[in-house]
DNA sequence: TAGTGGTCTAGACCACAAT
DNA sequence: TTGTGGTCTAGACCACTAC
């Protein structure tokens, strides 16, 4: 192929092809050429066209498919789950409340045991590192698809021979850290959510059915009773389908 | 090598280095053996080595440096920027805030020109499409280095022939939406943010220098006077850097 | 000079999908 | 059967880095 610049060929395919795709000349779910036919328009051997399509698929752009070919992937509009405010007095938890809202049936999978606090999630709750803690991971499936994945942390100190030691068993189960906290006279008053984001470890793609080049968010909530921590969640969802919404007051002074 | 599942070469390999590197038996800055080593220890070709190579530079977990070899990268832990409350007499803007916290110089790069919404902008400022904003570029620099491009827009229905027309203009440059909307009479009193991630655009890679496998956070700010949005800004900052701390209130009812 | 990663060619076999 | 992408081999030249 024509060399314009010192840019590598496959840089200059994938260049060409993201261009048509962000400016819509290549809509969601049109067919790229072919890795034959990048071969014959750029005169380049295989491995460059198929390079040049590895670029796009990394970036999220594009899914291929064997026997049927490369093609533009929906940008599916990100869902922005709204966290404005948690409700004290709630049947359900925010997940059944997302899905709701969406129209989607909902569904969860949680179990608990008990285990220690790493280093990482003692300094979250403020206890001491090895200190004991209900661990729960759950997965959430809204219309049989996984879409969030999320470990919380209880310190036993709290909950322990309480009826809500276990987050998923007893008379409170299901529904959610603040009712629960409230049942044992303890009562939440704020949540802080840090948002970041990085690739997908290879369990998360599994689980969560995450196709390549898409990163996730993970969220690290902490539920708080004044000044003291009663819960930690380490939540995972696809990058792609979701985002964060919040609120933020503007105070004098 | 020796195949003991279905799984490819490639991948096989990019797993054992993947895991070496996730439980710190290859701590950061570590060298990863060179392609030569790889062909002969896996017993495969260079092409299927820099493959696996390639997979965890996608996921940002390895440096490449031509001559010198594949490093485990520091994972340089990510800056949380809070944003539990936006206070209304401030000398400053928040980015300047951020990079004081954090002990660094800042530096800020902006430049305003008229323009008209697009159908995105205009929801989200709820204007008709077309009427005339002002978009003004922003680039924030800490310590020299670019950490922040963001692209805000405010209606000129509101601000045009004042003397804070323009941003980075006039009496009250550089002070950040509350004070100049204060200054013409209008009353900021919260900010709603949606934060996404997705791959980084070419010039974002150039004008972020983000490095291969990084994907960005976006975040989507609009201040509201009450019902009225005064301000829309889409933000965004290098993903393996920054994530975003808010605090939700827990209410009654 | 020797070793590294970056780019590229010219082949090959396979599983899968469309026809 | 044909075409697709997925995987893999065996080479090659280059630019960069360290010695």
């Amino acid at each position: 192929m024509t060399r314009w610049t010192g840019t590598p060929a496959y840089a200059q395919i994938a260049n060409d092809y993201r261009a048509k795709i962000l400016d819509g000349t290549l809509p969601a779910g049109a067919k790229l050429p072919s890795e034959s036919e990048l071969m014959g328009q750029y005169g380049v051997s295989r491995i460059v066209a198929r390079q040049a399509v590895g670029v796009l698929r990394n970036e999220g752009l594009v899914d291929s498919h064997s026997g049927k070919g490369s093609f533009v992937r929906p940008r599916q509009q990100v869902e922005r789950l709204a966290r404005d405010r948690y409700r004290r007095r709630k049947p359900t938890g925010e997940f059944a409340d997302d899905a709701r809202r969406a129209g989607a049936t909902a569904d969860i999978e949680a179990a608990s045991a008990r285990d220690t606090a790493s280093d990482r999630i003692a300094t979250r709750l403020k206890i001491a590192p090895g200190a004991p803690v209900m661990r729960t991971a759950y997965r959430f499936l809204a219309e049989g698809r996984p879409v969030q994945v999320s470990t919380s942390y209880e310190p036993l100190a709290l909950t322990q021979g309480t009826d809500v030691e276990r987050p998923e068993e007893g008379p409170l189960a299901g529904l959610g850290v603040i009712a629960r906290m409230d049942h044992i006279g303890i009562r939440v008053t704020e949540a802080v959510e840090s948002v970041a984001t990085r690739a997908p470890l290879p369990w998360e793609v599994e689980a969560l059915d995450i196709p390549p080049g898409v990163h996730v968010l993970t969220i690290e909530r902490t539920f708080l009773a004044g000044e003291l921590p009663v819960e930690t969640c380490d939540v995972v969802v696809p990058g792609d389908r979701y985002g964060m919404t919040y609120r933020i007051p503007v105070v004098d002074g």
